[in-house]
Formats: C-alpha cells, sequence, structure tokens
DNA sequence: CCACCTTATGCTCACACTGAGCAAAAGGGC
DNA sequence: GCCCTTTTGCTCAGTGTGAGCATAAGGTGG
C-alpha cells in the first residue's frame, strides 16, 4: 500500500487597524498558537476554497469575504506536529495549502479558542515603523552572519542572502521578502521550530528577537501571507477589503502603515488617493481625531469594475 | 474507506526565441497535446519541486534550472481525464500543482513524445505584437457577450469582465490578465474543455479563434504560467533566464515582446535596460542582424547578487 | 477670549523618468 | 556610390514623485 497524502488548508485572516495589523490565530493545549486549519475533505468539498470557508466558520464563526491561495507546501519534516492534531492516520504524507483571507473588523470570537493577534508578535523585526528596530543590527544580524561564517564555501552566498533580505551593508529593506527572512532565520536553526523539526541545533540569540512560534509550518504561511499581501497592495485596491464602510484618510494610511510596517508621507498618500480616484468623500466630518475634523471617505467599489486596478503608493520600490 | 487524494505535478516549460515564446507539450494517443506531469510520490520524493524535476528529467530528458509554483487546482470536475492516464484508482481525488520552468534553449526532445509549441496556438487572442488579433472583435467577443446577455441577473457582471479583460469598450489590453480570459471562455462553454467536462453545451463559435485544448487542465496551468511570467518579468529579471550567454539587445527586446505578445519601443527598451545596469556590453559584435552590427551582450548575473531586482520596463502599467 | 496643541488640507518646486520621435552611424547588396 | 537595414545617440515635452511650507479648523487650559 502506498503512502496516503492528507491535505492541510490553513488559512491567515487579516484584519487592521491604526494600530497594528493582526492575524487570527488559535490557542493550542501547550499554550502555542497556530492558524485555524482543517483537513480537506475529498469527498465533501467540491473546492478548497469551500473547504477552507468552512473551517474557519467552523472556528471562528464567521465568513470571510476575500479569500486568495496563498501556496502550497509539501517539504517532508516541517509539519510534523499537525499530523498528532488530527484523527487521520499519522502515516500519512501531508500537504499544507494556504490561504490569505482579509476581513475589515476584528469579529467576535470569544466563544471560540481563538484570538487576534499582532502579527509583529510572531515577527518583530518586521515592524519598521518607529525606524528599523534595533534588534536587527543587535541580536538577528550577528546572529545570521554567525551562521553564514560557519557556512564553509557557501558562506559568501549566505552572507550576501542575509545583506539583501535585512538590508544590511546599505542595501534596502524591502518588505515584501517577508518569506526569505523567516527562511533564512529557519535555515540558521535560529527559529524554534526549526530545532523542534529535529536536524538542525538551535542557535543562540535572544529569543524576544526571533518572535514567537507557531505551530506545523504555520508560521512560513504567516509569513507567505504578509509578504503576499504587502506587495498585492501595492497593485491591486486590496486595503479597502480591510476597511470599515466609512474611514478618514489617515485611518486608511495608518493601516497601510501597519500593513508595511513602513512610515508613509502623508500629503503624498493622499495626492495618489486622489489621483486613483478609488474612494469618495461623504462630505460628512469626523472630531474623532483630536485635531481639525477629518472628512469621511467611502471606497468606490464600482471603481474595480471600471478596471481601475492600482494600490496604494509607497517610495520607491 | 475514505477517498483517496492524488497529487499531480505539471509544469510549464517555456521558451522563447525571437520569433514566437514557446511550451513543451507532450502528446497523446487521441492527438491531443498536455503538460509534462506526473504523480507526486508521497513515500519516495522530498518535495514537489524535486518530484517534478523527476517527471520533466524523465519525459524531455533535461534538467529546467528555473523553477517556481504556480497554483495548486483542486475543484472537482475539470481533471477527470488526466486520472486515466495514470495507473492510479481512478476514484481518488486529483489535486493539480502547476509549476513553470524556464530554460534558455529548445532542448533536442526528438527521443521524446513531446513538442516545443508557441504557445499563441493554444492562445491565439493573447498575440498583439502586430496589433489587436481580429478574431477577437469578430469571434471572441460577440460569442462571449452573447452569453453575458443570456445571464438573467448575470449580464451586467459578466458583461463588464468581458469588458476589462478583453480590453473591449475603451478598456486597455492588459496582458498579464490570460487566466482571466481563458477562464471567461471556459464558463461561456467556449473552450471545448468545458464542453468535454460535462456540465456545459459548447457555444458556436469558430474553432480556429478558440485556441487548441489540452488534456485535463493543462490550458488552464498554461494560462496561469504566462499570466505569472508577463507580470514576473517587469519587476524581477527573470528573462535572461531564457537567453543564452550572449546575445543582443534586439534578441532580447524580441524575446520579451513575445513573452508579453506585445510591441515595445526599441530606444526606450534600451535605455531602460542601460539603466538597469543588468547586462554588460562584450565588446565584441555579430553582423548576422543584415544592418549595423550589433553589440554582444550577456546578464550580469551578479546583479541578483547585488539586489538589483527590476525587470524590463514596459508601457504604462 | 486667546495662545497653543493637534490634525486636515492645499500648494509649490526640483528632479527623475516616460513616451515619442529625429538623426546620424555602420554594416551589406547591387 | 546609392539604397536598405539595424544600431545607437540625443532631444523634448509631459507626468509623477519626494519633500517641504503654509494655512485651515477643531479642542483645551488659562
Amino acid at each position: 500500500m502506498t503512502t496516503p497524502i492528507a491535505v492541510g488548508l490553513s488559512a491567515v485572516i487579516v484584519a487592521a487597524d491604526a494600530n497594528a495589523p493582526y492575524a487570527l490565530a488559535t490557542r493550542h493545549a501547550d499554550g502555542a498558537t497556530g492558524l485555524p486549519h482543517g483537513r480537506f475533505d475529498p469527498a465533501g468539498h467540491r473546492t478548497f476554497e469551500l473547504g477552507l470557508r468552512d473551517w474557519v466558520r467552523a472556528q471562528t464563526g464567521f465568513e470571510p469575504g476575500y479569500v486568495e491561495q496563498l501556496y502550497t507546501f509539501g517539504d517532508l519534516g516541517r509539519e510534523l506536529p499537525l499530523a498528532e492534531l488530527d484523527d487521520a492516520p499519522t502515516d500519512a504524507r501531508l500537504i499544507s495549502v494556504g490561504y490569505l483571507g482579509l476581513t475589515p473588523e476584528r469579529t467576535d470570537i470569544s466563544a471560540f479558542d481563538a484570538v487576534w493577534r499582532d502579527w509583529h508578535r510572531y515577527f518583530p523585526w518586521e515592524d519598521h515603523r518607529k525606524g528599523r528596530p534595533d534588534i536587527i543590527n543587535h541580536a538577528i544580524a550577528p546572529a545570521l552572519l554567525n551562521w553564514a561564517d560557519a557556512g564553509g564555501k557557501n558562506a559568501t552566498a549566505r552572507t550576501s542572502r542575509i545583506h539583501i533580505a535585512f538590508g544590511l551593508d546599505n542595501q534596502p529593506w524591502i518588505e515584501e521578502r517577508t518569506l526569505e527572512r523567516y527562511e533564512l532565520l529557519y535555515e540558521a536553526g535560529l527559529a524554534p521550530e526549526a530545532a523542534r523539526d529535529g536536524g538542525r541545533k538551535s542557535l543562540k540569540a535572544p529569543a524576544e528577537a526571533l518572535g514567537e512560534p507557531m505551530i506545523s509550518d504555520h508560521r512560513r504561511i504567516l509569513a507567505t501571507a504578509i509578504g503576499r499581501l504587502r506587495g498585492k497592495i501595492k497593485y491591486r485596491p486590496v486595503v479597502f477589503e480591510l476597511m470599515p464602510d466609512k474611514f478618514t484618510l489617515l485611518d486608511l494610511q495608518k493601516v497601510v502603515e501597519a500593513l508595511l510596517g513602513q512610515p508613509l508621507h502623508k500629503q503624498n498618500f493622499r495626492r495618489s488617493l486622489d489621483r486613483s480616484e478609488l474612494v469618495v468623500g461623504l462630505g460628512s466630518f469626523t472630531q474623532a481625531t483630536g485635531g481639525r475634523p477629518a472628512e469621511l471617505f467611502r471606497f468606490r467599489r464600482e471603481a474595480l469594475r471600471e478596471g481601475h486596478v492600482s494600490g496604494v503608493q509607497t517610495p520607491r520600490g
């Protein structure tokens, strides 16, 4: 008999407000967190997406709107603990299909064993809104470069990968490279998951600099989701899936900044929005801002039908 | 006993020259063509990519260089005929993971039952190098709009999807939307595959306008590959994976044009390449061009290490 | 009521890049 | 030497970008 295959569906459900970007996480017995996920049912689910929606609904009680497939992970050895969580035969080969879902509000999930988590808790090095985090230069870079030096004839290649991924040595910080950065940490044995999955020794580095791990390969899927979202936001109007019906331009900017982990120039942000014709002013104002009242805007959903498909402008690229 | 799952790995192997973009296709008994593909072996393959490379090597005799995952298709009902080609149990649920591979030359595959095919044979409406193909306005658009009108309350939505996908009604033609266009044809029952997969009637439209079908869902995977490649070429230097060691700037431009299905402005193309620092002149010249001899260039592979990751410039966006 | 804080919004300006085209250079063929 | 072809250099107007200055319009504490 051949090895059976099991397909796991995992969802990164994202919400965001002016303070932070959030991912929906489920709690597990040992205190670890993971993503909402479940097994794809080959007999009952007509498509992956329908299966995923079923699982998310069951585990968190709401229907995700925007959903897109991220990536399918199939490598051996990074998914082991997940198999134990299910009732399926543990000899099955587990394949993991990751999805990204966006929702405009952090729905009430108190009835479920789930929690909305600022995703920087898992990736503390990704938040550059208040400047480059110190942990990169003080903890992460030294540990990684240490690993690179120990790479023998791979040392040069490793070093240049690290420079490019983390923006060392005059390289720019490119926010989409989230997965590249996480994978480097995993490969270098700095991510706790690497030690857990066996093989590599866990190197020394301050734990708080390396972020909280997740079960199975979920942190990898989360990293993929963040990178994809950061890229997509620039050329498709997907931010609006994360916004309430009415919002001020500063609200919108803060959400974009939270997602990108990068501050933006206010006036230029507005100007590019103006030109994009993606939003319209409603004529009403809110003074909840603490300063001059701000006009409320809404997303012109018709714009999607008109082929206006730009995203938000961000410096350089 | 639950329904078993089988994972099919399919590869779109792309090559290109000044005349056309090519995809590697395999021939089947009834004259139909498909993509190189095989079953993922959960016991023998450590990763999808390694499995895929095995299959491609076995079916075409060469080792693809650049490889990237495209998408995982899991919907019921579009993959049936493939199951019959294999010896696996036909009650299995088939999942299809598509990959894109790039190669600088059309290797000799005469020993295999395979052929390099201009991909426009499958998608004749995608080649706009000599202007917008007549078949769009004469055959495709009328048939699609006909289907839209029959859509009852979906008619408006269908019409606008068609306009946006095929650049009707003053909408721009966006070359990346390859999959969107193919899926519209499939949904409308115009693609022969739709009738084959059952359910939908095959509508009337001149067969030569609709392109040649492929087995299983392979034309869908090919469409995905083309769209992805067309997008990626613009922000990553992937064209060079399709070029020989030495080439003239016109060679490069012709290859880009073949991939995009769109003509480019020569001087501006050169200027942007200049600025990108992705290529260096070799100081030697070729007079195989029929005019003034052209300098030969090579790709500066070091540029990848330096973080120069731009692609080729194309008009607008 | 005023000085002062906060945020919103309008506007300017230098600079870079883009789209488009003109023109000269440098081969081959007759 | 003339004509054809393709390469290569250059110009120029228009547009978008990055950055900053200035003003508007609320609230608050004296």
